[in-house]
DNA sequence: TAGTGGTCTAGACCACGGA
DNA sequence: CCGTGGTCTAGACCACTAG
């Protein structure tokens, strides 16, 4: 059973309405139907479309059927970018500079959120960018050994997502951001020439492929006077 | 069958994080041993296991278990949620204090906010919510005449969605957000019961009804230690 | 190897909506 | 009334993790 069913189930769907050939509204097969036309058991279909319902592709009324929701691409007003592609978006010019490139074991956390066991080797890299020469953001990343077997600091300086994606050829799928407000500490406010305790963003990111594995985990600081996030959200 | 057995699991499993009886990483009973607990089938856990996770709640872990995942009050972005609505995902109890509430001419930056003419007629309202009896976030509602003719103090010590949907039957569409972190000024650390110069989430929204009229504009500080935001995004 | 979560079946009864 | 989705059962085999 290489590809579960119920996925099987789910992609089509999708493809479906990617090609419009279902639209927003329109109602689709019952449970039932499905059912025989996949040859699998109304649970398994129920599966499926609970997946495509949390996604948003679907939802029900009960006693009337499964219907379309307004598409994805609609909800995805804001993609993700990189922290490279927002500032070209801006016309700004980034730098980067790399405060410190080790190569390390994996703490509990960090093996958490990379999805690797512990003591797995994970690359720690600090790393403060710049726009039009004034410093934004601190981060540090956690990268995985296992994805990034030859990682250099001439990457970091440049774009990971641009490596990532031209030179591994792999895909990135989602990002999971956390968005918190902290007082900034010692190290904070002198890698962002901030007076200590000013308000910044602390954001923690953990970056997704398209295979489902996790390949970057970031603890960033953003400069509040230099940076804000705008999020679009539907009911 | 009034509530349904999963919705019982997930209300206790839900219960016992808020209590930190399981606190983050701790592992959970297995399937089986929940099956056995609660007298139901396996699917019946996993249907409550299922959405746990979903939620955020809980993750897994093939072969190894499942596991209580980090707890703040979160936003999970799937969707545009009211305070309300977010505070009973977490199974806590909101409730509403009414700082202010006058009838006013829109200022210019408001008028330009809620598409209305300079001076035309909006209500200004404070408000401090709280969670389970910890104030959370003082924010500041303004709210058009020409939609909402006769709204009562009443109505925003509720829910003002609620009302919305409910009462005035109009359909809510979606927000704008920005979020920066600021220090706490003398307002905000009073009504938000924090020290002067903390780190706040300083929130402004903007949200449209299907007709694509703005119906609210809000700006809004977040405890810091309260809340995050947590955002999905695709690429 | 034993225990965990992941997938799946072939049934069942219920509550809701519409004809 | 019938068809829909909502809940639930009592099994089964698989893949992964750990000791």
């Amino acid at each position: 059973m290489r590809v579960p069913s119920y996925q099987l189930i789910e992609n089509e769907i999708k493809e479906k309405i990617k090609k419009s050939e279902l639209k927003h509204g329109m109602k689709i097969p019952s449970e039932n139907e499905l059912k025989e036309t996949y040859g699998v058991s109304r649970m398994t279909v129920r599966q499926a479309l609970n997946n495509l319902v949390n996604d948003g592709f679907l939802y029900r009324h009960k006693g009337k059927g499964t219907f379309v929701n307004h598409t994805k691409m609609e909800k995805r007003i804001q993609g993700l970018l990189s922290f490279t592609e927002e500032m070209q978006l801006m016309n700004r010019k980034v730098t980067n500079k790399v405060a410190s490139f080790t190569l390390m074991q994996a703490s509990e956390e960090v093996a958490a959120k990379l999805f690797l066991n512990k003591n797995e080797e994970v690359y720690r890299i600090e790393r403060i960018r710049s726009a039009d020469g004034i410093p934004v953001l601190y981060e540090t990343l956690f990268l995985p050994r296992r994805i990034f077997k030859d990682l250099t600091e001439q990457i970091i300086r440049e774009s990971l997502y641009t490596y990532i994606e031209k030179e591994l050829k792999m895909s990135i799928n989602f990002s999971i951001q956390s968005i918190e407000a902290v007082n900034a500490d010692e190290t904070v406010s002198k890698y962002l020439g901030i007076p200590l305790n000013n308000a910044v963003l602390h954001i923690t990111l953990n970056t997704f492929l398209d295979n489902g594995h996790p390949f970057e985990y970031v603890t960033s600081y953003y400069r509040a006077d230099q940076y804000r996030f705008i999020q679009h959200a539907f009911r």
